[in-house]
DNA sequence: TTGACAGATGACTGGTTAGTCAGTATTATA
DNA sequence: TATAATACTGACTAACCAGTCATCTGTCAA
């Protein structure tokens, strides 16, 4: 299969020179292959992107909820939150130039979503975090803001290394956010983002999700997938959707199924989103 | 003059679309001309972009510069730097999309070398608000860090009300703002970014490094340090980039010498690569 | 009424693009 | 070795793009 190749080189280009710069040709010429080869493994130049950006943001955002989920002491959780990150970017810093270079791009609808989607899981993550580390109570108020700023540190500072190729002190950096982090924790008492601010930013996407919708997309996704388990999975939210029948449990497991197959990974986001929002 | 009028109706779709993803000819059927009348006003597409770019950052940079130059107290200045920046951001928030969107942007080599213009004289400004705030003694190791908090916080309160429509608090948000500066300046201790990183940023690309710009460095390196086994090795390695004498180990070494002290990092990365490259 | 001229037009050019498909090469199978 | 299946090729299409230019139009002064 030549989707690994593809996409190493896609990603390569696709940083130095942009994702609508770089054409299919181009990308073709770099693997050694020929144009038609590329529509053997990706219908669109569009899917290319997307499976790029999923490829590196499982890995990334699993990683980080793995960190926070399993994370006892707390002092060294912040540290080793922000070291994952920093040493994530700089192993994968082709990726991460594409990330920061299309993330407010809005060529295409589903790679909007998806971005959104990620985002958000961060954004999840690292309230988590927040409230881990310093008692739901005590940053009642302003760890909305506090995530914020957290994501603030991390954009800017990720481009240090992103745009200048100079060799970073990933121990200081984090050492040196931690402190930040702690400092802004436990001594900020004007909050700006609350509880209702943060449910306004997440409506528009839910907004859109209606069940027709979901429906025609499962339907589509049954017809292509051969029997499986994950077909079964399929079929037995469609019925759910239809007519709630089973509990809470029940779904989440199925949704797991077919969280981390390719081709039903996105159904089991909007599905999850769905059934999050009754 | 229709030199306005494509100016203000290009911002519109450029924030909806994009500057790749729109056409000359949208454009100029937003405007109810023909295409020709487009290049009445502008030489090119990429002119457009350079006009509307250039426009509302001279505004929006001699602003700042007009505030912070003209600050008498303290504590206002920062609120005020604060305000204006959003309140700029929330009346031209097309403008801020497209900054946004197109930032890291390479499509055009102009545009690359003019946005970096525009981000170093923000930079300046911040700085010598930072310096004027802290007074330059207090914050002298942490103002770089600070630069960048500041940066950080303005590009994530940013996105709040350029991507959702939500009217905001700005009067809150400032204060908000200014309490976290207040918070990072006056208690941290932990610099990351220290002179000569920064130092680095400003620097031109890597490969375009001729030994006259090391050599210049160089001196002015030798002449800040006070005696010590860095000086001589830096005195050492002017020797040798004038007149090659040393093997490769006695340079190696000479690097790891420079490598860990913070002032001379910068310049040891740079010497490295350029005998690497030679 | 005439003529001159700046301003405006839109068909046209040369080039690039994503995506297709009839056909070829390679490999597996019998 | 013959046949079938699969992987691959690259010329081709249709659409779109930035930018040009011969032509036209409305508005003046003479």
């Amino acid at each position: 299969m030549k989707k690994q190749l593809i996409m190493e080189k896609a990603i390569e280009l696709f940083a130095k020179q942009g994702f609508e710069a770089t054409s299919v040709q181009q990308i073709t010429e770099h693997c050694g292959i020929s144009k038609g080869a590329f529509y053997l493994s990706f219908k669109s130049k569009d899917e290319l992107i997307i499976e790029i950006i999923d490829h590196f943001m499982i890995q990334f955002t699993s990683e980080i909820d793995h960190l926070v989920r399993s994370a006892k002491d707390g002092e060294n959780l912040l540290y080793n939150f922000y070291y994952a990150i920093f040493n994530s970017f700089q192993k994968h810093s082709d990726f991460g130039k594409i990330l920061i270079k299309e993330q407010s791009r809005s060529f295409n609808e589903d790679f909007i979503v998806k971005m959104r989607y990620y985002d958000r899981l961060m954004d999840k993550s690292i309230l988590s975090m927040v409230e881990h580390l310093y008692g739901d109570d005590e940053v009642k108020e302003i760890k909305y803001d506090l995530v914020f700023c957290i994501k603030g540190f991390m954009s800017m500072y990720s481009q240090l290394f992103l745009f200048y190729n100079v060799p970073l002190d990933l121990d200081l950096l984090s050492k040196s956010l931690v402190e930040k982090t702690n400092l802004l924790a436990r001594n900020s008492t004007v909050p700006f983002i609350s509880k209702g601010l943060i449910m306004a930013f997440e409506e528009p996407v839910l907004e859109d999700l209606t069940k027709e919708q979901i429906l025609l997309r499962l339907d589509q996704e049954i017809e292509e997938l051969e029997e499986s388990v994950e077909k079964e999975s399929l079929v037995l939210l469609k019925q759910q959707l239809n007519e709630p029948t089973f509990g809470r449990a029940i779904i989440k497991g199925l949704l797991e199924n077919i969280r981390n197959h390719p081709q039903t990974k996105w159904i089991a986001y909007l599905l999850g989103s769905f059934f999050d929002q009754k």
